[in-house]
DNA sequence: ATGGAATGACTACTGATGTAGTTATTACGT
DNA sequence: ACGTAATAACTACATCAGTAGTCATTCCAT
C-alpha cells in the first residue's frame, strides 16, 4: 500500500463520509480496519469493502497512516481533529463568506436560540479574543 | 433547456466555483450569459463554454432559472443568498461539528482577534438571541 | 433570402467520491 | 506442509465537478 506521508503540508478538506470515519480514528488510534468495520457497518450500513476502500484512499492522501502488523494494517491519524476543523472552516469561510469570520459568526449567532449559559460562555470567549489595539 | 423549477425544496449545497458564479447573480439578476462571461473570463480565467456549462447545470439543478429572450437566456436566482448560506452552513456544521452550533461559534470566536466593535456587535446579537426558557 | 456571428446544445475527458465485487496474499491452526 | 479464513489489493461503475471542444440554431444586417 502506498505510504506517502508528506508532512509539513496543509491538511486537506474531507468529504462527509470521510469525516465519519475520521471521527472514529480520532476517538481511538491506531485501529485495525476490522474494528472500524465493526463500528461502521451497523451504524452507517457500510459494506466492509467500502470501509477498506476509504481507508486506502485516506492513506494514499496521507490523511491517515497505515502500519503493518502481521497480516493487517493499523491505521492512525496524521492530523489532529483541530487541524482538519481549521482546514474545513477556512474552506467554508472562503466559499460562503468570502473568507471573513465576522459575518460567519453573526450568521451562527443569530441562527439558533442559545441558552443563557451558551451566551455567557460566548461572551467570555469574545472578551478573551478582543484585540484592543484594533481601530 | 431543462427548466425544472421544483419550488418548496431545500436549496442544495454548491461547489466553490458555483458560489463564485452565484455571487454575480445575487449582485444582479437577471443577467445574460454574456455578461457573466465578461466578468468571469478575466477574473477567474474561465473559458466562455465553462461558464455556459455551469449555467446549464445550475439551471438543471434548479438553483437558477433561465428565461428566453430573443436568442438568449436571461438567468436569475431562485434562492436568496441567505437560503444558500443556511444550507451550506447546515452541511458544514453537520460534517464538522456534528450539527452543533455551539462548538462552531466557539471555534470561530477564538480563531481571530476581533475588534472591540465586533465584540460589541456580537454581544448585542447574542443578547437578542438568548433563549431564557432554556434549561 | 442568406450568410455569418453569437448563442445554445451536446459531447468529452479527468479526477474525486460513494459504493462494492473479485482476486490475490498471508498467517495460523491442524 | 497445507487449507482456510481473514485481510489486502485490485477492479468496477455511477455520479458530480471542473474544464472545454464541437455541432446546431437563431437573429440580424445586408
Amino acid at each position: 500500500m502506498n505510504r506517502i506521508t508528506e508532512k509539513h503540508m496543509k491538511p486537506p478538506v474531507l468529504s462527509p463520509q470521510e469525516w465519519k470515519l475520521m471521527e472514529l480514528l480520532w476517538a481511538k488510534s491506531p485501529q485495525p480496519a476490522y474494528d472500524l468495520i465493526e463500528t461502521l457497518s451497523p451504524r452507517e450500513k457500510w459494506h466492509p469493502n467500502t470501509v477498506r476502500t476509504m481507508l486506502a484512499r485516506l492513506t494514499r492522501k496521507a490523511v491517515i497512516k497505515a502500519d503493518r502488523y502481521k497480516n493487517l494494517y493499523l491505521y492512525s491519524v496524521v492530523w489532529t481533529r483541530e487541524q482538519l476543523v481549521a482546514a474545513e472552516s477556512r474552506s467554508f469561510l472562503e466559499r460562503v463568506f468570502g473568507g471573513a469570520i465576522r459575518p460567519a459568526l453573526i450568521h451562527f449567532a443569530t441562527r439558533q436560540r442559545l441558552s443563557p449559559r451558551d451566551v455567557r460562555e460566548m461572551k467570555k470567549l469574545l472578551d478573551e479574543n478582543t484585540d484592543h489595539r484594533h481601530l
